[in-house]
DNA sequence: GTCTATAGTCCGATAGAC
DNA sequence: GTCTATCGGACTATAGAC
């Protein structure tokens, strides 16, 4: 029998999301974060560096999986193609998980702080697949610009899924929005 | 003769980029700031909103120019172009003020929460200009995807006019950036 | 686990300008 | 008198130091 109630970090993610669900982000003291996971403040700031970590992860697994999925993407496949190739990648483990991303998403969009958050990770992916990239034998600007380009099609694919009804299929709107900024670009 | 000093703004922005620059961002509290520019704390909160707002504005003045530019484009200049247009009437405004650029862009560049900042007012940027096109009846997604395509475009070009030696042309590094993404989504 | 620096907010007071 | 820019101090919360 242990000292402690098991899973801290668990509870703590817990108590954090419905208090910031309940009262919203910037209402909620992250003392009363650990009081409603039966912890101290200071346990708090040990799992999580700061309030929005719990949101957003140690900002480092996903930007990893990401680059990973573009260096192992064959040379013969284009820069444009092999971030495409990884987005829909992650298009399909995110969307087993729909119902977390929405609740999630409700938190982030009710706060400026958090949607600045959701930036930098943003920027965080770009600059990894951009990295990925250039260890593939890719030019800047190239690197950069297929890497940018994929950001933008992932946000305008994810805010679709994300207001969709029903179960829509996320891959296949990040296939589509591929295509309209191939469309796009193009000037058309 | 006024009970004041006049000018307590300008002030506090000379004291707060001085001490930026000195010491870093978050190694200068606002109440050293304030000391600076020869009031108090509480005066600086006045005149701007938190210590960030002294390097990024109002975060209205430059969408609203933006977007402004957008709309008076004719209708049969193709989004993407008229979101490139308005691009490079701004990069020809700020490489008149290339100096305060560079140093600005040191100061951002050292700290996290600053870059964090630089990406939602860029956020800010392409939210207006989506919204232009919008108001020329432009459909979604294709605004959207023009205004963000454009921005990313914009960062490239940027991060080139910043890092270059002499006096670098920032519209024709804009142009050149938008044909190398027009390369890049194509799958070249 | 306590202690402290800093950010940012709130309220009331004050002195000159209009 | 009203308006506006300032000051002074108390206050909460974050986050890091010890």
């Amino acid at each position: 029998m242990s000292r402690w109630e098991p899973n801290a970090r668990g509870r703590l993610e817990q108590a954090a999301l419905e208090l910031y669900v309940e009262r919203g982000f910037d209402q909620t003291p992250v003392a009363e974060i650990a009081k409603r996971a039966g912890l101290t403040e200071r346990t708090f700031y040990r799992h999580y560096a700061d309030k929005r970590e719990v949101l957003f992860g140690d900002g480092t697994t996903l930007p990893t999986l990401l680059a990973n999925a573009v260096i192992e993407t064959p040379d013969s496949i284009a820069p444009i193609d092999a971030v495409a190739g990884a987005l829909e990648h992650w298009g399909e483990l995110i969307q087993e998980r729909r119902a977390g991303a929405l609740r999630r998403q409700v938190i982030i969009d009710a706060n400026a702080e958090l949607r600045e958050r959701e930036l930098t990770k943003l920027a965080t992916i770009t600059l990894a697949m951009a990295g990925a990239l250039r260890e593939r034998g890719v030019q800047e600007p190239t690197a950069s610009l297929a890497a940018e380009a994929g950001i933008v099609v992932l946000k305008v694919a994810y805010a679709r899924w994300i207001s969709a009804t029903g179960s829509p299929d996320l891959p296949q709107m990040i296939r589509e929005s591929f295509r309209e900024l191939k469309s796009v670009t193009a000037g058309e």
